[in-house]
DNA sequence: GCTCGTATGATACAATTGTTTGGACGGTTT
DNA sequence: AAACCGTCCAAACAATTGTATCATACGAGC
């Protein structure tokens, strides 16, 4: 019965697994921090895979996809009333997740493992995190049904879309690099996650300016 | 004396490395491929580890590093020579380097042992990949000195650099997720290396047009 | 109070890991 | 020809891996 072993299992090996890799975690080790016998994540998972599996699922679906950001199309009016137009929404969404991608909190972890699984799929793991993936990014599209003119090619606004999203991912795997380039104070001063995000917007919207809709079709 | 051992080793252990990271390697593999005797890897490198580190420097060091590319600042015209504008010869220097990273040729795994380094550093190659990445991106940076009109601080130089990077890379790295969320047709069309980097050139182009020089001090 | 099924524990297991060993081979030197 | 060297091999080594085993402890239900 007692979930408590589980529980402690899966909140042991998540920052272990987002540090080390799967094959770079051993189940001794995982079992040493959670407290448990060797033999509990046999008894409660099956096997090492199933435990890393059953952690990364739970850990992306704790993560809030783009489509509850964006919002139902129908209750899009609700989300988005505490904006005035559609740059300063999409901004903010931009801005809060490039925030939770840096996050320094305790579900830091969270970020590392789903960055380790898009950098190197694990093959027990890739079907989810793609359809994830998915998700997220055709959400994100269709949000931009209403900036782009509808003449507008599809593949443009995916260029457009991982330009920001490749700026953001830049500063998540290639850190280390940045904060040997500069001064640390410049670092801090210039490079914030909602600084990051709201340069790769801006550099959007100037590039996509002259692709505009003529006619804004957001009734405020 | 027989150097050919130690070389069919490295060549082997390449591609390996590359594709599986080092603790997902065994050295029984990389000794099967190389036809070579299990013996062989400590009897010549002393271990593991310091085979990869043979084979993660010998490779890195065959890449051209953008210092190349840009050219010595005394004989910068004879590099540049070929080209009228500093558009076009910054453009052709991103385009170039696209192109190396997603080369589909038998050079493959050097792209792809140095990425995994960048995303996810060893201990002991972290150092040497470092001062390799600094140097190739200072010498991007002092390139844009040309560019940028002199009161245009730092920070935003390697803003400019990092999105264009990050635009590449994000292909790198999420090229899987590109290939699910569009047909195929579209991606070969749409998205060969050259066209990502033009596409990230250009959008840099027209974001900092208003904090270019005014005197272009570029003599043809 | 006894029983039965689940939970936990210490330990063993088989497989795989990187590394070491001792000797055989082949060519060069003395 | 004998001694010697670097090279290479088959096998073994010790350590670590994920997993399985078996016994015990616990707790609810009859």
């Amino acid at each position: 019965m007692s979930e408590t072993v589980k529980i402690r299992i899966i909140e042991a090996a998540g920052p272990i697994f987002a540090q080390k890799g799967f094959s770079g975690t051993t189940v001794r080790e995982i079992c040493s921090v959670a407290k448990v016998n060797q033999a509990a994540i046999n008894y409660y998972f099956g096997s090492k895979e199933n435990l890393y599996k059953e952690v990364f699922t739970s850990t992306y679906s704790s993560m809030k996809p783009w489509a509850d950001l964006v919002g139902d199309p129908e209750k899009q009016t609700e989300v988005r009333s505490r904006f005035e137009n559609f740059d300063d929404f999409f901004s903010d969404i931009v801005v809060r997740r490039a925030k939770e991608i840096f996050a320094t909190e305790l579900s830091r972890w969270k970020i590392q493992l789903i960055f380790r699984e898009i950098n190197d799929p694990t093959p027990c793991c890739g079907d989810r995190l793609q359809e994830y993936i998915i998700r997220d990014y055709t959400a994100l599209n269709s949000l931009l049904d209403e900036y782009f003119a509808p003449e507008i090619p599809q593949e443009f606004r995916w260029k457009c879309i991982f330009s920001i999203m490749g700026s953001i991912f830049f500063y998540k795997s290639s850190g280390w690099a940045v904060r040997k380039l500069m001064p640390e104070d410049m670092r801090q001063k210039h490079f914030s996650p909602e600084q990051i995000a709201v340069f790769a917007v801006k550099q959007f919207f100037t590039a996509a300016a002259p692709y505009r809709r003529k006619h804004q079709t957001v009734e405020k």
